[in-house]
Formats: structure tokens, sequence, C-alpha cells
DNA sequence: AATCAAGTTCAAACCGCTTTGGACGGCTCA
DNA sequence: TGAGCCGTCCAAAGCGGTTTGAACTTGATT
């Protein structure tokens, strides 16, 4: 059932019913109604296909998701993020087109979904320090959003992004005040924009304090359960171990976790963690009582705002970038604790 | 630049600069050199919705991603899966259409998709017995493929299925093997098609040795870690506990192991561990030795797979079901070991 | 030299909508 | 009474490709 049939059927004109399923005002709204009821009964749905050819415009939103080309690494916040964004793209009639890239070639990517006209604007995810997307996507000249910030960018761009630093610091502040002196942080990687962020967060509470950052407990690498178990396990082993971590991220906190626990101490007792918490739907930091303490601040809303960011800016492109900083919760849970005094290895 | 455009600078009709750059017989070499060099030179990309609008087709599938509706929750094994059909559908030059909808309302969506002419086909994600789903896009009749299989269905359908049943089974020998008695089970939720199969692989082993299975060992729920955390506290706590656990996704698997830990018993020597292993990229179970031992099969290569099998279907509509079982690997880790004699509980 | 086929190109229709630019009738107002 | 306006509707022209059917060259065949 197309337009064409269904004004057939109404005895009216394509113009006439396209205006009355459309809310134009110039028609008659007992017609109106007449053709809505028409629509409904006989199950019409306007061609996607022809409307947007019609209208020019894509009814869709591009992400575009940057598969690490070394390891094949996806992110694993991105099933949440998405399912926020979807949610908000329900509401505004879009689709969602994902394009899954090799990091190194994407630009070809983004270049090629606008030159088809397949999308109307870009989330751009997981950004670096002077990410070059940013430039990019400016020439392309299609609307987008960061999720995140990209510290370098001399563009002015629109983004939405977690505190990352001032929740680090808080964090930090919080093991300070428990007595910790031998903080660790487990980072994800130093060329990502928050992990840069997080680890000035960290730098800067410890500093306030007069605490001088040691080397040896700052680790940076791949935020997975391997990773994280790794870079605790050398920080341990080595000569005056950390008594707290802080941990970019739960999968990493499970790996530091391990790591305690194979040595036989007792997290919240022995050793303290926080982590960084995207409040993922698969990867919960306890229901009533958190798991471990944490930063929290939930992706998929982020994923829901970002997603309503880029509708206002499709809406309105002539306007001004769009920024919205996030505020991370600090959530008590039971992994932090006093720092012990004594040799804490022998307390177990 | 569009057709026409590029038409007129060439001094060709829009039809022919059509054909050439499509690869059809009847235009002459030298031309079609010539329009080719020309579409490069300007940078010539068709645009997608014309495209679509005149073929008929819609070059992008749907993904229908299912939340459960009670706690928000996006499948872990989702990423992944898309980063491989996603890789796939490059190939193809399709898009990838992704809704995220509640999963008591996704048959509007899957009929909405459709009407539209938004896509040419369905992946069918997290299939439960009976799913009501093949029948609905059956009739419905766009190409569809099932990750996992639905017990019930009556119609002929596509699907790529692991062989969960005989994974499982293989898994539960081996405990035998190590002369274990009391396994657990910490399967996912038992509406979920494969949740059943894994389960009837438990009780298959089981039974062929004459061990009488134990309800109080068997538990069905969400894959998280928390929930793998919670069933393990019970019936480690209980008496008579288990001295191994059968374990469907690394996730829970963590859950399980930090349950273990906590109660000073050793993953491996004191309680054995299996879990499935869908190989998650951010979520590896070791990287050159594994962690745990597992059956494994990798979710992103069932994504190139069960996409290439819905590019077959769409290439071959008349054709009739592809269908394909692939086995896991059952993998040696460190959390296996003989069952202790014994009470375990005191041997820590 | 006329016929035919193959090779090559083009004009125009079409896909299913939106949107522009009237058309038409009835009403108000001067 | 005629001009102007408003409310309502429609024909037709896009949108940017693909595809049908025909035309025009050439070269070979008869």
């Amino acid at each position: 059932m197309n337009l064409k049939e269904l004004a057939q059927k109404l005895g009216l004109s394509p113009t006439t019913v396209s205006r009355a399923l459309n809310g134009y005002p110039e028609v008659n709204e007992t017609t109106r109604e007449r053709v809505l009821a028409a629509a409904k009964r006989h199950n019409y749905r306007p061609n996607t296909r022809a409307i947007r050819l019609a209208t020019g415009r894509a009814m869709a939103i591009g992400h575009v998701i940057p598969v690490a080309a070394k390891h094949e690494m996806v992110n694993p916040v991105f099933a949440d993020f998405i399912a926020g964004a979807g949610e908000t793209y329900a509401r505004f009639g879009h689709d969602m087109v994902l394009s899954v890239v090799p990091d190194d070639d994407d630009a070809r990517i983004y270049r090629d979904l606008h030159a088809r006209g397949t999308v109307d604007g870009f989330i751009v995810h997981a950004p670096h320090l002077n990410d070059p997307r940013i430039a990019l996507l400016t020439e392309i000249g299609l609307p987008f959003v960061v999720h995140g910030r990209a510290t370098g960018a001399t563009l002015p761009y629109s983004w939405l992004d977690v505190n990352n630093r001032r929740s680090f610091q808080r964090a930090t502040e919080f093991l300070l005040d428990l007595g910790h002196r031998r903080i660790a942080l487990v980072n994800g990687l130093e060329f990502m924009d928050f992990a840069v962020r997080r680890r000035t967060g960290y730098l800067d509470a410890l500093a306030a304090r007069g605490v001088t950052a040691d080397p040896g407990l700052m680790h940076a690498g791949e935020m997975t359960e391997l990773g994280g178990h790794r870079a605790a396990c050398a920080m341990l082993d080595a000569a005056d171990p950390p008594t707290a971590f802080l941990v970019s991220s739960i999968i990493s906190g499970f790996g530091v976790r391990r790591a305690i626990e194979e040595r036989g101490l007792r997290p919240g007792r022995d050793v303290s963690i926080i982590i960084h918490d995207d409040d993922l739907s698969y990867m919960k930091n306890g229901d009533d009582v958190p798991i471990y303490t944490a930063t929290r601040s939930s992706v998929r809303e982020a994923g829901r705002l970002a997603a309503e960011m880029l509708m206002a800016i499709i809406a309105n492109p002539a306007s001004a970038p769009l920024q919205r900083l996030l505020e991370a919760d600090l959530i008590i849970g039971q992994t932090t604790g006093p720092a012990p005094h004594g040799t804490p290895r022998n307390r177990n």
C-alpha cells in the first residue's frame, strides 16, 4: 500500500493525503481524519526510501565504531551507549546506522557515509588526544557530537563528557583521607582523552596533599580483566606495594581484585579499590549495596543525552556547538577502608 | 557531484555513465575507463537514497536488539557479534541498521522496518523457546537468520548456532573424569534456547554416568557477575557443596570465582570451574594460557558467518533455509583439577 | 546494395514520496 | 457587484539514481 493507492481509495490527490498525514494546516480537519483513519485501516507506512530521496534527509545517524586494529577490541561500553542513543532516536523517528571499522581507516567511512547521503550526522566514539576526526568532520560539514572530548582540538565542536578529572581527583582524595599514601592508578590507554584526564585528576589530588607520585604505581593499558590483573600483580609483587588501587573500569577492576585475592589479601581490608563504573547493564556494580567503591556515571544515559544533543543540532544547524559536562557520583562500596598500618602482607 | 553532472562533464548520457559504473557489458571499454577515471577524479559517490528508491532494495540489514524490559539489560555478546557481522556487511556494501527495543515490543519494529522498506533482512538475536519471532518474520516475508535456534518452532528457518548441548555435555564429562560428582550448573535464564540446550547436555552427561542431578546444584538466572556470585554463594554455603562449577558465561564466572575466593578456597585446586567463553574481545579468557577451562566459540566469528548466510539468502531468496551448527572447543585452563577427597573446606 | 546483427549510446519512464505553484469556490468587504 | 482573500484541494515537477526500449553506427553477410 503506497501513497498513490491510498489516495485513490480516498478519492483524493496524493498531495492532500501526504499533507494530511504530515500535519500540514492547509487540509480540512474532517478530511484529515478520514485520511488518518484510512491510513490506519490499510496499515499504510510511508516508504522510507522515497521520503529520504524526496526530502534530502537521511533520517539516520551514523555511529562509526572504531575497533582497535591491533587487538580487534570493541569498547565494552559501546553496547550500553548505543542502547541509550537508540531510545532517543526512536523518539525522533531516526534510524541508527552502525559501521564497524578498524580504527586506522575510519576517515574513508565518514567521508563515504556523508557523500552517499546515508546519514544526517554522527556520534563520535572514544576520542583520542588531538583526535583528527574533529577536523575531518568539521570539514565534511555534517553535525556531530563527540562522546568525550579531544584535548588539543582547536576547532569548536559539540561534546558530552563526564568530568573525569574531577571524579578521579575526588576518588584519590577519598583514599588519601582514609590514610592511603601508596595509591596505584590502573588506567586505560593514555592516548585516550578520558584516560589523560583521569590521570590529571589523580596527580592533582596527590600533589595537593604533598604526596609524590610514583611512576611504578601508574599503569596505562587496555582495560581488560587480564590487563588489570597483570598490572596489579606487578605492583603488588614489587617492593613497597600499593595499599589502594584506582582503576579505570570495572572490568580491569575484576583483574585487580583477582590479583589481590590470589595473594591472600582481602579487598577493602588489606587493599582498597576504587573503580570507575560506567553502570553497564551486564556488569552491574552490585544492586542495593555496591561491590566496589566507585565513581559512577551511566554510559547509557550519556548515549541518550548525546543523541538528544545531536537531534537538537540537526534541527538547528546554525546554532553554536553544544557542550555538556556530567559529574560522576562517588559511591561507597565494600572495597575501601582505612589504610592498614604495618606490613599489610602479614595481616592475612 | 551527482550522476547528471558527471554525465554532462563527460558528454555522455546518465544512462551510459550509470552502466559504466555498474559494470554492465553494453558499454565500450574505453568509455568505461573514461567514466571510471572521471568518477574517481571528481570523487563521485552515488546517492544511496536514490539507489535505494530506484532499485527497491534497502541495501541494509536490520538488527533488532532486544533489551530485557525488566532489567534493561543488553546482551554483552552483542557488541562482538555486531563487529563480526559488520565486517561481512562492509564486504557486501550493505549498511547495518540497529534498533534497540524493549523485548516485549519488538513485533511492531519488525513490521515497521519491513513496511517502510528500511531493510532487506534481519538477524534475530537471543532466541527463546518457542520464539514467536520465527512465525512473525516468516509471515513478514523478509529473509532472516537466527543467531541460535528456537526449540519448538515448527516452521523451517535459517539459523547459525553453537552446539551448546554437546559442548556442555563434554565439559561435564571432563569434570566427571576428574572425579567430580557434585557438579553445579550456573546457567542463563532458561527460557533462552541456548540455556536449555546447555542444561540438557549437562544432564545427559550426568545420567550417562549414573550420577543423579541435584536440583540444588542447578541455577538459572541472568548471566551477570552478581548473579553468578549469588548462585555460587548459596551453593557453597549449603550442606554438601559442589566441587565443580559449570558456568554459562565468563561474566558470571567472575562472580563464581569471587564467591569461591571469598571462602578461602582456590579455583582449580579446591573447586573447579568451567565456563562458556564467547571469546569477547574485551573479556579475553587469557592470552597464551587460558584463565578458565572453557568451552569456547567465538561470537564474533558467529556474527561474520550469520551475516554471510543472510547475504546468500538475499541473493537467492528461493533457496531452502540455511542452517549451520558450530562446535565449541574445550580448552583447558587453570581452573580445573581433580576432585579433592575428604572435605574440601578443610584443605584451605 | 540491401539486410542484419552486434556494439554502443540515449531519451524517457519509473521508484514513492514531498513541495511548488496554481485552481476553484465561497466569503468578506468596499 | 466585483475585487480580494481564505480555505481547501490538485497537477506536476522535482529528488538522483536505474532500467526499458529504441536509435544510431559499423561491419559482416548475402
